[in-house]
RNA sequence: GGGCGAAUAGCUCAGCGGUUCAGAGCGCCUGCCUUACACGCAGGAAGUCGGGGGUUCGAAUCCCUCUUCGCCCACCA
């Protein structure tokens, strides 16, 4: 029967959530994650598949191993993101927010985000998240919102907060300020446009080049760099811009690179933040005109030309070419490849625009970060990224926070009306404190980071002083994807540091990013998303979280292809019914008690159970260490090893017999199985935590109301290691491979059983057969096994050789081909021969042997000797079979 | 312009300080419904570890360089 994790893992969550257990216990040391809260414009996607998983899973280990852990969950109002799509839907009504009104679009919105906030919930406890959620946040709370005012406010008094006059990331979409990281770079093919301005004297022209050629009538003046020979005797003079034909002065100045276009640069100061920065120099009282409006349309002003008045500010560029064309002012145009910004959540060519904006100056706190990173107080895994972090910290601008939207945390300052008196405040004031005047209140929201940034502690009730935030703060591990190292990590670094006086969190770790095969992240606009619930209800949740953690390499990005989910998703499902199926084979085998594995006597315990016992210590040692790592792929992974090609494929095929034994055999089985299998289910738990406790459930001995999810974690028994069973049983299982291999080449027909004969190098190697005799012949299919001294039917058998020069015959007269036999000694002897050279290459080098390590060497010579014996046994096999 | 990542079996990827490291899963081939599992069992085939150079006794693994792909940062008018 496959497993069906549908109608388990329900329940399984709702005993976890009626049991409390995701809520961190009353003693202990505190371990916190503080979950990135999911934004709360639509359902959950791959992305936050992984990012989930990931910290569930650290959560659960560290659950596991005792510690207090609390998960903080929560949802992100997302401030742009959520005003776009809500606007889309009214879009579809046929409304604008405009036409709505800003209380009305307010509730509008607020209605969405409920519905969807619970759906992302929920989705986030179908996924497993061992989340505690009776914590459970949202960045608008009324709660929350205290915590942001506060921190606005203390920002204020600090003067850390200042009103900027400068060029800004306009998107003219959103009809908002973006800061500098909302507006990404994009390398764009355009066009260098070459254009002559008549100098207004009539002496001729210079020539500009620019990519933006609409922008010529905000222009102020030219400037050229001092050193230019090229220019030398213009400064002072005037040139006309053409089209409009307003004289500008032009002068000089050192940022001017003379390398680029004709070295001579028009400065639209209003509209392109170096040219700002020029002209505040050059012509510091000089106006700064706008051209373009709002949502980028060319301004009604006497600087624009009545024929470009109202045009697109793209409309405007191609009309502009013609016309400068006609006038024989278009020198030429090159193609340019440059970077141009775009919004980061509509994709829009953003406008560089002046304008005044709330900023937050970040040096200050920056370097507070940089010297707690720099003593250690926390640290960034993998750590490649440390030098990306550091640059970005290290060159760290001012925080443009105010943006032109409605939905979002209203910005707490406050101007008279009547004296003009301005100041941020914890309270709506009724009345200017100064002269009683009439108040109004900023109309812009905070960029939706500025609540986010605080999410560590004021999750944790910050400002107030609760004891969650005593005992919680600083957090841990901070788990997200490196896409929001800059948005959200650097400034919660900063934030904790600033408000709390100390780090949030002791580890960052950057999981990698979903993508499709082609490599391209995924998204809705390009229909290459994987719906995490769809998985769920096809493979089991199980199965989503096993793709997600043994599919990515520390870091790595985790490509899934969601054209073929069956080969993404089945190998989760498949372990899952591999583990339900060998825990339904062992749960039928087990009576109601069964004694602890240090309740039975060690004497009792055969090869196969000292091999198994041993093996499951280095599994719980590998694993462990794995997790402490951030190696989630490889603790996953060597669990999967020791259930599927240890536990399953060795020790219960080779245990089989003894389940029908006498009552002691069956015992200490029975106890070994209980130990191995309990003890992997804890392993596994932090990964495929529902059919684990499922199956845990009912191991003998289990009281109702236990749950794996808090069991202990499994502790290595050091009694138990034992090198020489790994050994031993290793021989045992190359005889049987060995055996199966011979039986597969000659096509030897499952049911007939065939003899076999083992000659064993050395004693304790012909004890070790000896007492696995009969393990050997069953699962060689074998009707006897030999260990005479002596091969029976050399002349008629088939040959295997083993690494220490040990040899199995396997019967087979009659069906014998002596040529094939030759040949396969012969290719088995032709490889041997080359390793041997190889070998003896090295050993016989001078350089080697003298500067090697000793072990190295001494390691080497050991396997020269076992490979020599083996080429004799095989040569001499070779000669009486009189091969050629 | 600067920085980072990837390039290993048909596909998706491991290989984390150098000496059984050439691996896994899927796919493929052969044979099996051997009563835990066909989402399975057993046995196989398959890669000159992107190219070139260097260091070393020894390199897929370290260094340099080149090529291809992707990402990030930057006042490329």
């Amino acid at each position: 029967m496959a497993y069906d994790p549908r109608p388990v893992e329900p329940a399984i969550y709702k005993r976890w959530l009626d049991a409390g257990v995701f809520q961190p216990r009353a003693q202990g040391e505190p371990y916190v994650i503080v979950m990135p809260p999911p934004n709360v414009t639509a359902v959950l996607h791959m992305g936050h598949g992984l990012d989930i998983t990931t910290q569930d899973v650290l959560i659960r280990f560290e659950r596991m191993r005792g510690r207090a852990a609390l998960w903080v969950p929560g949802t992100d109002h997302a401030g742009i993101a959520t005003q776009n799509v809500v606007e889309k839907l009214l879009a579809e009504e046929g409304k604008t927010r405009f036409e709505v009104g800003r209380e009305a679009f307010l509730a509008c919105v607020w209605e969405f985000v409920k519905k969807t906030g619970r759906t992302i919930l929920e989705q986030l406890k179908v996924i497993g998240s061992s989340a505690d959620w009776s914590r459970t946040r949202f960045t608008l709370d009324p709660e929350y919102s205290r915590a942001v005012r506060e921190v606005f406010v203390r920002l204020w008094e600090e003067k850390l907060i200042y009103r900027g006059h400068r060029v800004i990331h306009w998107c003219p979409r959103c009809l908002t300020a973006l800061s500098d990281e909302e507006a990404e770079h994009h390398e764009t093919n355009g066009n260098l446009y070459y254009i002559n301005y008549p100098l207004a004297d009539n002496s001729g022209n210079v020539t500009v080049a620019t990519t933006r050629p609409e922008t010529m009538f905000g222009d102020i003046g030219l400037v050229y760099n001092p050193k230019d020979k090229r220019y030398k005797g213009l400064k002072g003079k005037q040139a006309k811009i053409p089209l409009s034909g307003l004289a500008i002065p032009i002068a000089v100045d050192d940022a001017v690179d003379q390398a680029f276009g004709t070295g001579m640069l028009k400065v639209t100061p209003a509209h392109d933040a170096n040219d700002f920065e020029i002209a505040n120099r050059v012509w510091p009282n000089e106006e700064k005109p706008l051209i373009t409006t709002e949502d980028t349309r060319m301004e009604r002003s006497s600087r624009v030309p009545e024929a470009l008045q109202g045009l697109d500010r793209f409309d405007a560029r191609k009309k502009i070419v013609k016309m400068l064309e006609k006038e024989g002012l278009l020198v030429k145009v090159e193609q340019h490849q440059h970077s141009v910004r775009r919004c980061y959540r509509c994709d829009s060519v953003v406008e560089p625009r002046l304008s005044d904006q709330w900023f937050v100056k970040m040096k200050p706190l920056a370097e507070r970060v940089m010297q707690g990173y720099a003593k250690g107080d926390f640290k960034i895994v993998p750590e490649r990224w440390h030098a990306t972090f550091e640059n970005w910290m290290n060159n760290i601008r001012d925080w443009n926070i105010s943006r032109q939207l409605w939905w979002g945390h209203r910005i707490p300052v406050f101007t008279c009306t009547k004296c003009e008196h301005q100041w941020a405040d914890r309270e709506d004031p009724k009345q200017c404190p100064k002269c009683g005047g009439p108040v109004e209140q900023d109309p812009d929201v905070l960029d939706t980071w500025f609540s986010s940034w605080l999410w560590p502690f004021a999750t944790l009730g910050w400002p107030e002083k609760t004891p969650d935030l005593a005992r919680f703060y600083p957090g841990h591990t901070l788990v997200t994807g490196p896409d929001i190292l800059f948005f959200w990590v650097a400034r919660m670094l900063m934030s904790g540091y600033h408000f709390m006086g100390t780090k949030p969190f002791s580890t960052v770790f950057l999981h990698g990013i979903v993508r499709d095969t082609k490599h391209r992240k995924m998204s809705k606009s390009l229909g290459n998303g994987i719906d995490p619930l769809v998985v769920v209800e096809k493979f089991g949740a199980d199965a989503l979280r096993w793709t997600c953690i043994a599919n990515t390499a520390l870091g790595q990005d985790l490509m899934l292809d969601p054209d073929d989910l069956e080969t993404t998703f089945a190998p989760g499902r498949n372990f899952a019914n591999k583990v339900w199926n060998i825990g339904q084979f062992i749960l039928g085998q087990l009576p109601a008690q069964v004694p602890a594995i240090e309740a039975i006597d060690r004497r009792q315990l055969t090869l196969a159970d000292r091999w198994i016992l041993s093996r499951a210590q280095a599994t719980i040692q590998e694993t462990t260490a794995s997790f402490e790592q951030f190696r989630l792929d490889e603790a996953a992974k060597r669990c999967f090893e020791f259930v599927w090609n240890e536990l399953a494929d060795w020790y219960v095929e080779a245990v089989k017999p003894r389940l029908g034994g006498d009552a002691k055999a069956r015992a200490t089985v029975h106890s070994v199985l209980v130990y191995c299998f309990d003890s992997v289910l804890r392993l596994l738990h932090p990964v495929v935590p529902f059919i684990t406790e499922e199956l845990w459930q009912k191991l003998p001995g289990r009281q109702a109301n236990e749950l794996l999810a808090v069991a202990d974690w499994p502790k290595v028994r050091p009694e138990l290691e034992d090198a020489g069973a790994d050994r031993e049983f290793a021989r045992v299982k190359t005889a049987i491979e060995h055996i199966r291999s011979i039986r597969a080449e000659y096509r030897v027909p499952p049911k007939t059983k065939l003899r076999a004969t083992i000659v064993a190098r050395g004693n304790d190697r012909a004890a070790t057969f000896a007492g696995e005799r009969e393990t050997i012949e069953r699962l060689a299919q074998l009707e006897s096994l030999a260990l005479d001294g002596a091969t029976q039917g050399a002349g008629a058998g088939a040959h295997a050789v083993f690494g220490d020069g040990s040899e199995v015959v396997v019967a087979l007269e009659g069906t014998i081909d002596v040529q094939q036999e030759c040949r396969r000694l012969t290719d088995e002897l032709g490889r041997l021969d080359q390793q041997l050279k190889g070998l003896a290459a090295r050993l016989t080098n001078q350089n080697f042997v003298a500067r090697a390590p000793q072990d190295v060497v001494a390691r080497e010579r050991e396997k020269e000797k076992a490979w020599r014996d083996q080429r004799e046994v095989l040569a001499g096999k070779l000669r009486s079979l009189g091969c050629s």
